[in-house]
DNA sequence: AGAATATTTTGATCTGGATCAATATATTAT
DNA sequence: ATAATATATTGATCCAGATCAAAATATTCT
């Protein structure tokens, strides 16, 4: 399907405030890890919950005023872009625990489209109050300047997977880090389902489609992996985590100085 | 040469307290941009400055405890870290008005090494007194939310330039990205001399850096740019712009869904 | 200045992954 | 269910850019 789906509507502002930051599951790793039990009640008070988005409805679009930066609480959102030549580019993947918008606060703008990949449920916080509240919790802000600088970071690790990294090893990284994330919400590292497909995998990673699948062929063929459609599990975790880094046979390591 | 230079140092913690944000030419750009005078005073009081560093000297190294970010007031960095198998890696380029460190946040150690590619001042500031000043100036707050969100969005584009990208957009795209940041800070935008090697620019690019020096002298035939050395001219900015967007001949733009 | 070293340019060759193509398998709609 | 559509797999071919190689400039050091 390349045209806009009558089911995909834009998130509605409703309030529909239910469930709270403390007695939500991912409290120890979204945005209130680290505070005490009276700075997360205050904000609490920030947060509102549209009702679960289906697949392809969006969260926002490009250009939408920026508002809110909005944290996954259940589901997986992909955050994409159109190139100059109307090209889709994929930003990134978000989990639950994880929080999207922080690249859109310099512009004003949302500089991305977010869509639910699969039934999602989000918790959204409207930027402006949430930077109040920042000012009288220092823990927030902190935790704020925090979550942006690992987001750097993170985006700063693709990169440099892009710049050294061949299919096989962006395939092993990419495999890796889903499994990372998904152990640091509570879920099996070893065993997950896929909620994007070969095409976006391939977007996201700079690679062609057939390339990542290929890739997974003969990643089970190797028994590091066993695939089956959108499922994978990982077989051998170490041998995966050395396809990573592993050296071409006449690389030799050096200690640049310029 | 590949090994540790011996004027390599680190720098110290001199005060050697100068000049001041508010006389300073970057004002309007670096960090107090959006700032009213009393607030730039307020964040004054946390500058330290070293003395200029000379090519190849170091502001920090990968593993150094995280304690300051570090504007570039003259000169350019170099950012860079080692893969696991011991490649130099390039995380970015630095010039005038432009804030390093801001990735290092969340680990509270430094994760990469910055390196002076030429004589530079650099404007150090504690990270925990900027957090507390923040908290009493909202406007600071509010520009390092923004300083932070752009970088994001800088990784953002330098990845989506990786993944869609062929070697002459590329380097036309970093050529662009040189030519706008010199100029925002009051510099030519047509004529520029290049800190970095054609090694780094490989590096920083993804490319061997036989294929950087390929495209510069293609681009130089092609009257697009004046390349001596380290010296650019850009002669047709429109071309390369269009460069960076140019689209193959069977690509047919689609609007994706999911 | 001149020697030594590092960087850049250009040419020749090779290869990983893109592209083209066809079939197989999921998913969605009726 | 069954048809229709989208996605995934696998094979064959091709090419942009990596790698190898050598000469030409720059830069640094004494």
């Amino acid at each position: 399907m390349l045209v806009r789906r009558a089911h995909e509507t834009r998130i509605s502002g409703t309030p529909g405030n239910g469930a709270l930051c403390s007695s939500c599951r991912l409290c120890g790793t979204c945005i209130p890890q680290g505070l005490d039990t009276a700075d997360v009640q205050k904000l609490e008070t920030l947060v509102k919950h549209g009702r679960p988005l289906r697949r392809g409805e969006h969260i926002f679009r490009t250009g939408d005023n920026f508002q809110s930066i909005h944290a996954v609480r259940a589901g997986a959102v992909k955050v994409y872009r159109l190139s100059a030549d109307f090209r889709e580019q994929i930003i990134g993947f978000y989990l639950p625990g994880e929080v999207l918008g922080f690249n859109s606060i310099e512009r004003e703008k949302y500089v991305c489209s977010a869509v639910a990949l699969e039934t999602s449920s989000l918790c959204s916080f409207s930027f402006s109050r949430f930077e109040e509240v920042c000012r009288s919790i220092p823990g927030l802000q902190h935790q704020a300047f925090r979550l942006m600088s690992k987001e750097i970071a993170f985006s700063n690790d693709r990169t440099m997977s892009h710049c050294s990294q061949d299919a096989r090893q962006k395939v092993a990284t990419f495999l890796l880090s889903v499994s990372n994330r998904f152990q640091h919400q509570g879920y099996s590292a070893r065993e997950f389902r896929l909620a994007m497909s070969r095409r976006e995998i391939g977007l996201y990673l700079g690679l062609a489609l057939e390339t990542v699948s290929r890739t997974f062929s003969r990643m089970q063929r190797d028994n590091l992996i066993t695939v089956d459609g959108k499922s994978v599990v990982i077989n051998d975790l170490r041998a995966l985590q050395q396809t990573c880094s592993e050296m071409g046979p006449d690389v030799i390591p050096l200690i640049p100085v310029n």
